[in-house]
DNA sequence: CTCTTATGTTCGGTTTATATAACATAATGT
DNA sequence: ACATTATGTTATATAAACCGAACATAAGAG
């Protein structure tokens, strides 16, 4: 299961979704989407928000299980 | 636009393309694919790659610019 | 020479990411 | 009270990712 820190990171620096949209080409339900965690972006579009939120991929985006054998 | 070296560290690790596909629940044929930067990948399957061909994704992947202005 | 394996490539399909638009709500400022 | 702004959410549409199958080529093994 895919997870992020886009919301918290976003919050930190002030942006709101729509500013966020605008710095790397998508638009404001995108950026909500991806909070929500309901899709995947692309690992373009990801690299873009790594550097507009000043951090790197590895940092942003995560893989967890979601099994409960885990741990 | 985008870069990769999936295919250099595929080399390095004597995988086919077979080989990666199964191990990140691809077909050969996306391999194929993102090894020639026809398309971007998820960023799901990014993190996958990463972590079969033991690196992270800022180094496995990477936007390059496109115009003539770029030193 | 034949058999197998890895790769390149294309085509027709399904699924998912993303856009655009709409409507709702809550918060803020005038 | 009204206007604006940020966010949540949903619906419909298009583009792109990805699958499965097919066919081709090249290289290595027997």
């Amino acid at each position: 299961m895919l997870k992020n820190r886009v919301k918290e990171l976003r919050a930190r620096y002030g942006f709101t979704q729509s500013d966020l949209g605008k710095q790397v080409d998508v638009t404001r339900q995108t950026i909500a989407f991806i909070e929500k965690g309901e899709f995947s972006p692309s690992i373009t579009l990801s690299l873009k928000l790594a550097k507009a939120l000043q951090t790197n991929v590895n940092d942003l985006f995560w893989l967890e299980e979601d099994d409960d054998h885990e741990k």
